[in-house]
DNA sequence: TGCAGTGTTGCTTC
DNA sequence: CGAAGCAACACTGC
């Protein structure tokens, strides 16, 4: 390693594996701890960020209702996390969204007044790792150990909420869930009949947690190419898309998520995804389907990168 | 040295 | 209603 920290700034936001992964690390790791205290860097900001821990006097409300709750468990709503926390009948949602570089780790952090910053302590794989510069949100348990947001861009929302429905009214069906049927998929995809694939893909009000990463891939394994306007995809190419959002979302799950940047998990560790890419961030490189021989391509769609197969997909 | 690229959401403007 | 453009922010790579 000769002391040099290799590392790329490719910023791009979990998506649904990815948050998936750090709820089910935080109901692993944090379930039951009880918050002792609560600080952040990023309360420095004018009122006009309204009710998030940017806001200076909603981060002091935000501790105060927190201080003394126990976690009780977390879940995901597209890509939101939400963390409720219990005391006695008193119950609280905090809500982050980790937006574009944001991830959240659990362990043994010290702090340095001198600098008002947060560091790992040692023997811990965060330790290694370039991003623990830019812990903005430490929560402290009773137990001296914390939960802590990395992100080094300051785009993740914290907040608190009490109706998860009105909060999340404008979203799309939850893809893994079973009653993502073909015909929920179907009605979802054709509402806007003139943006491409892709972005239809990517657009949470027509479906849930995907975005630039598994919109590439899904279309990839389904054959199709990601320019291509609704209106002018076929139903035997729609259904080919349908049949893979559940195998691709499930299979980043599995592998625990993706670590082209700085996604880390529960553990400070990274995902393996971005070990299995067939296109994206592939561009020149060889198709991964089996004989087929093509050269990925990149192109920008909607102002956003896509990476596909010109061979393999129509 | 400076500026485009990186990706997501939500706000503003039309 | 919608689409398009931009701001929120930090850092890299050219």
């Amino acid at each position: 390693m000769m002391g040099i920290i290799a590392y790329d700034i490719l910023p791009h936001m979990p998506e649904l594996p990815e948050v998936q992964t750090t709820v089910d690390g935080i109901n692993t790791l944090v379930k039951n701890k009880v918050i002792s205290d609560i600080w952040t860097d990023l309360n420095n900001s004018s009122a006009r960020f309204g009710d998030c821990i940017k806001n200076p006097k909603f981060f002091t409300q935000f501790k105060n209702r927190l201080i003394g709750k126990k976690i009780i468990g977390a879940s995901r709503r597209a890509k939101n996390i939400l963390i409720d926390v219990i005391d006695g009948k008193d119950k609280e949602t905090i809500l982050i969204h980790m937006k574009m570089t944001g991830h959240i780790m659990y362990g043994s952090y010290m702090y340095d007044a001198e600098k008002n910053h947060w560091y790992p302590k040692a023997g811990q794989i965060a330790l290694e790792d370039p991003f623990n510069r830019f812990l903005h949100l430490v929560i402290t348990f009773t137990n001296g150990k914390q939960l802590v947001l990395s992100d080094v861009r300051k785009f993740a929302k914290v907040t608190l909420v009490e109706s998860y429905t009105k909060e999340f009214s404008h979203l799309g069906p939850e893809p893994l869930e079973k009653e993502f049927t073909s015909a929920v998929f179907l009605k979802q995809i054709t509402r806007f009949p003139n943006k491409s694939i892709k972005t239809s893909l990517m657009d949470q009000r027509l479906i849930s947690g995907i975005g630039n990463i598994y919109s590439d891939e899904i279309l990839h394994v389904a054959r199709v190419l990601p320019n291509h306007s609704v209106k002018n995809v076929s139903d035997e190419q729609l259904s080919a898309i349908y049949k893979h959002i559940k195998p691709v979302l499930s299979k980043g799950v599995k592998f625990g998520g993706d670590s082209t940047s700085d996604y880390r998990n529960i553990y400070g560790e990274r995902g393996k995804f971005q070990g299995k890419h067939a296109v994206y961030r592939r561009t020149g490189q060889k198709c991964a389907r089996k004989g087929c021989g093509g050269i990925i391509l990149r192109k920008v769609i909607n102002g956003r990168s896509a990476h596909y197969c010109p061979l393999c997909q129509k």
